[in-house]
DNA sequence: GTCTATATTTGGATAGAC
DNA sequence: GTCTATCCAAATATAGAC
């Protein structure tokens, strides 16, 4: 009988993730996501045949659910204002409290085969329409919701490169912190 | 006598400029850089004897002093609003309108070289001052004023990962377009 | 399913002719 | 200063044993 997988789809993907997120994906080489993994390169082939563009979108498969987990709060408790101070709580610890590349960044990057591009453009949209309805749930009209849930992700993205910039969270974390008065409204920070 | 020189130094760097920021550091082939420069790779060698780190820096040596042409007005203008709008004005044009990526970003992902990497942070650094040193002019007291300089840059800076996900400047035009409220307050956005 | 071994291409870098 | 030719290492990917 064959070798039991000694590593389980779920941890592989959380490894390969890491790599990919940090270096982009002409950055990541077959070798060190082997090593990532902790398993040979051709047995990452053996799982993933299309190789490292299939292993990207498996990896953008998973952000994909996590960041269901991390939007639920926002998309479904029954005070909006509290939902998504709950669902920014979560952006934080995703994103290691701010000192942790976006992988829908750095597979964005030129050179990053067109089918992953899309998919990590796909997965940024499910993010910020979960934020446009929290704002139009709050009292926006949907063209403003739009406007603000698209700046909200731009400056958490951009607190996500100034902490790779400057192993600094600060910009970051005031993103995360002021999520609800930018979906929601209220006094200007 | 040698041949003279095919492409002048400041066109070189900015061809260079072309690749790393679209493509990242490991992304930037020898292959891709030399294609851009209209030269062999032997002839890149030539100019730049330590490889393409040394290439990654002439070009970020070359974006503080475009930079600096993009601060000036901020820094100078007898009116703070005046020429902070005119430097985001400027800063719109640098970015060809929200959807040409920055090499401070792409050139601070994993795999750069160090010295890099810490040049990009300086170059980030220098621009981050002159926001914070125009706010401070605005009436706010220093600690807000680099809070909201920061802020001023991740929004930015966002705006171009968005630009690069979805091919579309929306969320960098409104960050420029925001930043004179951002640094010297006024009504919210 | 994982491994060793290998094929093949690309990447970074150097030597030396012109 | 640019070029051709070349070296060597690393990268992607495949074949086949266990």
């Amino acid at each position: 009988m064959p070798r039991p997988q000694s590593v389980h789809d779920d941890e592989l993907l959380v490894r390969l993730a890491e790599v990919f997120r940090r270096t982009g994906f002409e950055g990541a080489s077959l070798g060190a996501l082997a090593e990532a993994a902790q398993l040979r390169r051709a047995s990452l082939y053996h799982r993933f045949p299309d190789g490292k563009a299939q292993m990207a979108e498996a990896v953008l498969d998973r952000v994909e659910v996590l960041l269901g987990e991390v939007l639920e709060p926002m998309r479904g408790a029954p005070d909006v204002t509290e939902g998504v101070a709950e669902t920014a709580k979560r952006i934080g610890e995703f994103y290691g409290g701010g000192l942790l590349p976006c992988v829908l960044d750095t597979l964005a990057l030129a050179g990053t085969p067109d089918r992953v591009r899309a998919r990590a453009a796909g997965v940024a949209t499910t993010w910020i329409d979960a934020m446009a309805a929290a704002a139009v749930r709050g009292g926006y009209p949907p063209d403003e919701a739009r406007a603000r849930a698209e700046d909200a992700f731009a400056r958490l993205e951009g607190g996500l490169v100034f902490g790779r910039l400057f192993e600094e969270s600060t910009a970051f974390q005031r993103a995360a912190a002021d999520l609800p008065r930018q979906l929601l409204g209220g006094p200007p920070a």
